[in-house]
RNA sequence: GCCGUGGUGGCGGAACUGGUAUACGCGCACGACUCAAAAUCGUGUUCUCGCAAGAGAGUGUGGGUUCGAUUCCCACCCACGGCACCA
């Protein structure tokens, strides 16, 4: 007999046993049947791995696993996203340079990695921070340069006057610098930007073939925000300019009593410098200055409280010549539409909450479906919904819909307006006023023109004669050594750009990277490009709904036609893990609820633990920490061994078979929709049953591989101790017949009403007529139906007969 | 504010395509083993009433469709993720 099962003793045997024999290094071009299955690589902070790291990749490499028993050559790398803001800080706050920490904290991650017992092929890691790789980042830009893809223009920034720099939205707290509580303000600069807008449609396009959550693809959907409409020119009284309002909703435009601009209008620029005449011009300019300052997302949170200022000036409605005062607001945005609404309070929720504070009109043009005609004079009454038209001259009685329609003809048809497509969509901002990233591989001449840095000086190297503390420019721009650099290669007085980018670049093309072997030569080797992209699996959280995910994107269809790669979509199927929270909240530093797996891992041993995680729930649910329930696995697992390693097989009954092919049938489909709760109660259930049935070698073998996914570690020692040959690993998946899963005979319940009232056994292909006959007899069931008319007879076939009385 | 997701026993959760709600596990109670404890094994465990047989209620709240609703429809409440410089 052996010894007591001891997951530190085997879980160390087989983690060395696994490097040694290189179970896991992919050779790309050996490889048949790729399967690429990746997880988002993570950031390499300075604390160790919690919980939440632990779900996120333990589970999908139980995913990679099970793949990789079926038969596929599964490819399953990690690398770091190193480059970012908490590395600097850290640099700030201890003088350590970035690069230092990094170096030090990838190292203790994937050591940690390794305990995990995760099936990463570590001879392809990436680190974006590295040279090696920021080559490719900077490449892309000058591709993206190249190709006229990347253009510079000004930008808002969050700027703290405190500490002389620019502050990510995360640092501002409720309009406040995190660090120092000086008020931010937003300050105009000169920035680089990609064109993704010039993809709208390619990534709209795109996302009908590819299988990814629908909530995804709807976030996806409206995050671009393809709207087709109209910009209405509206004249104005007492001046040469007009103003251009974009609007989806032209058939409600009799209903129109007011316009609303942008603070960042030019028509409101005009105001306040005087351009324009108005005797509000001191209302105006207080308020577009307090607005300025806000960001955007205060300015819409800020919600029913809407505020704004008169201009003086009235646009006219050449519908129905009625004038409109032009208002300023900071609910309207200027990088949407045209940065000018016209208001039309009756059917517009915003706009009746604007035109409530001010007193302006409010007119119903749209009768509700009910026929409510009634003047609008409260929120509840806004109409939004469909309707038929009422006070709109020639649209009267049309529905919304071909009113639309008409009055868009009749408007292109006066000279009024000009039908659009406008996108929500917004051009990707990429530089960076950091230190922590890929420096942008651009200089400028003596006369201030914008050069590509050429490919032969990549990697553009980030200078390391830097100052971390902020000093009111990007830190960079104080570096001596890249001056230096640049005036040597170039010529005097040329300079360098001090930015960074945005580490969503880094990310964006990493996927082709794992791909390459750290090739300096080429992006990407273009015949395992072809066979290995798109990428089969790709795992991570829904926060990157948006942003990640449409980059990537956007960057693969890029490179594609810039003849790079050969798919345009990165990754073809997508899942979404749950969160981790504990008390409720999304683990970290700062909330100091970070739960470290270490004690438990030490105490139960890395599978045991794994299979906690996945015994949860869904994969994709994820959930609140707790560790009350760690004992259930852990006795599983002891269970498993007691069962397997120490005790003597013998036949197989019926009733074995049975359950045993059940179990694979049940737990192929749920690892397979990565519903790995279900599957790991699927063994418990088989387990519980070999308790009375006894085991046979045969079902022993049998789970062993079943379980592999899910506890490599143990699995590999219970392979070891059946005989089993090799690593269970690279054992083929158990298939299951079909004519073995049922049983003889079924339970039949009976309903009264709908009410449950009592069930029978009957053979399993028992009729429809012997089912409701039986069901009659039934001794509960008789007192319901005895004495009342039967109504109704339903059978559902081997499940459930109910009677109507 | 806008976009998206979710809400089932004391707890984590299960339930195919509208068909027996609560599988599996934790916890708890009782019992066996033990001098005792732990571990292990067995029995029970949605709530209320009942010795029991059984009855009634029950999947966030209110309503609807249906012989039958956790599942479909409408309204509402609550919690969570994202909102373009956290990654």
């Amino acid at each position: 007999m052996k010894a007591e099962f001891n997951p530190s003793e085997i879980e160390a045997k087989w983690q060395k046993k696994w490097e040694e024999e290189k179970v896991y290094e992919t050779d790309f071009k050996k490889t048949k049947d790729p399967y690429y299955c990746l997880t988002m690589f993570p950031y390499p902070s300075g604390a160790r791995l919690h919980v939440g790291h632990w779900y996120m990749y333990s589970v999908p490499d139980s995913f990679s696993r099970f793949q990789k028993m079926r038969g596929k050559d599964v490819f399953h790398p990690m690398g770091f996203d190193a480059f970012g803001l908490p590395a600097e800080n850290f640099a700030i706050s201890t003088g350590t340079p970035p690069a230092k920490s990094t170096e030090e904290n990838v190292g203790v991650m994937i050591e940690q990695f390794k305990r995990m017992g995760c099936m990463y092929d570590w001879s392809k890691a990436l680190n974006t921070s590295e040279p090696d790789y920021y080559r490719w980042t900077q490449w892309l830009f000058l591709k993206m340069f190249e190709k006229n893809l990347a253009y510079k223009k000004d930008g808002n920034v969050n700027f703290c006057p405190g500490c002389q720099t620019v502050l990510a939205n995360e640092q501002v707290w409720d309009g406040k610098c995190e660090r120092c509580e000086s008020e931010v303000t937003q300050k105009p600069l000169a920035q680089w930007y990609w064109k993704i807008t010039d993809y709208s449609d390619r990534l709209l396009e795109g996302l009908d073939n590819i299988e990814w959550p629908e909530k995804t693809k709807m976030m996806q959907k409206n995050w671009i925000g393809k709207k087709q409409g109209i910009d209405i020119h509206y004249e104005i009284e007492g001046c040469e300019d007009e103003i251009v309002c974009f609007t989806t909703r032209p058939d409600t435009n009799f209903g129109a009593t007011f316009i609303v601009l942008a603070p960042e209008h030019e028509f409101a620029k005009k105001i306040i410098d005087g351009d324009l005449k108005s005797d509000h011009k001191k209302e105006v300019a207080d308020y577009i200055k307090k607005s300025l300052n806000k960001t955007e997302l205060e300015r819409q949170e800020e919600g029913k409280k809407k505020t704004g200022a008169f201009t003086g000036y009235y646009a006219l409605n050449n519908l129905n010549g009625k004038k409109m005062p032009i208002w300023v607001s900071d609910f309207v945005l200027a990088g949407f539409g045209t940065g000018a609404v016209v208001g039309v309070p009756g059917h517009d929720v915003r706009d009746f909450e604007f035109a409530d504070t001010y007193d302006l009109e409010v007119i119903r043009v749209v009768v509700a479906s009910d026929g409510d005609d009634s003047p609008i004079t409260k929120l509840e009454q806004v109409q939004e919904a469909e309707g038929t038209m009422i006070n709109s001259g020639f649209l009267d009685g049309m529905n919304i819909h071909d009113a639309t329609q008409k009055v868009m003809d009749h408007m292109v048809e006066k000279g009024w307006g000009k039908r659009v497509t406008s996108y929500r969509l917004r051009d990707w901002l990429v530089s960076r006023q950091r230190y922590w990233g890929s420096l942008i591989p651009i200089v400028y001449d003596p006369d201030g023109k914008a050069h590509p840095v050429p490919e032969e000086h990549l990697p553009w190297k980030i200078p390391t004669d830097v100052e971390f503390k902020p000093t009111g420019t990007s830190p960079i721009a104080k570096s001596k050594e890249l001056k230096k650099r640049v005036e040597k290669i170039f010529g005097k007085g040329w300079t360098p750009e001090v930015d960074t980018m945005d580490t969503f670049v880094c990310s964006s093309f990493y996927q082709f990277r794992f791909l390459a072997e750290n090739s300096q030569k080429e992006f990407v080797p273009k015949t395992i490009e072809k066979k290995w992209m798109p990428v089969d699996m790709y795992i991570g959280g829904p926060e990157h709904a948006c942003m990640h995910l449409i980059y990537a994107r956007f960057v693969t269809m890029a490179l594609k036609d810039f003849g790079y790669v050969s798919v345009d979509e990165p990754f073809q199927r997508l899942f979404h893990q749950g969160l981790i929270t504990h008390k409720g909240a999304k683990m970290s530093k700062s909330k100091g609820n970070v739960v470290s797996p270490d004690e438990f891992v030490e105490k139960y041993g890395s599978d045991v633990f794994r299979l906690y995680m996945m015994f949860m729930g869904p994969f994709a649910d994820g959930g609140d920490w707790n560790d009350t329930g760690i004992k259930g696995p852990d006795r599983f697992a002891k269970k498993a061994y007691k069962k397997i390693a120490q005790s003597k097989f013998g036949e197989q009954s019926k009733a074995l078979t049975v359950g045993l092919n059940r179990t694979i049938k049940k737990c192929t489909e749920e690892m397979e929709a990565l519903r790995f709760n279900t599957a790991i109660s699927a063994l418990m259930e088989f387990l519980n049953l070999t308790e009375k049935e006894g085991t046979s070698q045969e079902s022993a073998e049998t789970f062993v591989k079943l379980l592999a996914p899910l506890a490599p570690h143990l699995a590999e020692e219970l392979w070891e101790s059946l005989g089993g040959k090799g690593f269970v690993v690279e054992q083929e998946w158990p298939k299951f017949d079909p004519k073995l899963i049922q049983s003889d005979t079924v339970t039949i319940a009976v309903q009264v009403n709908g009410k449950l009232r009592g069930d029978f056994e009957a053979d399993s292909g028992v009729s429809e007529k012997d089912a409701i006959s039986k069901a009659k007899e039934v001794e509960n069931v008789k007192r319901f139906i005895e004495g009342n008319k039967i109504n109704k007879e339903i059978y559902v076939e081997g499940k459930l007969v109910s009677f109507v009385v």
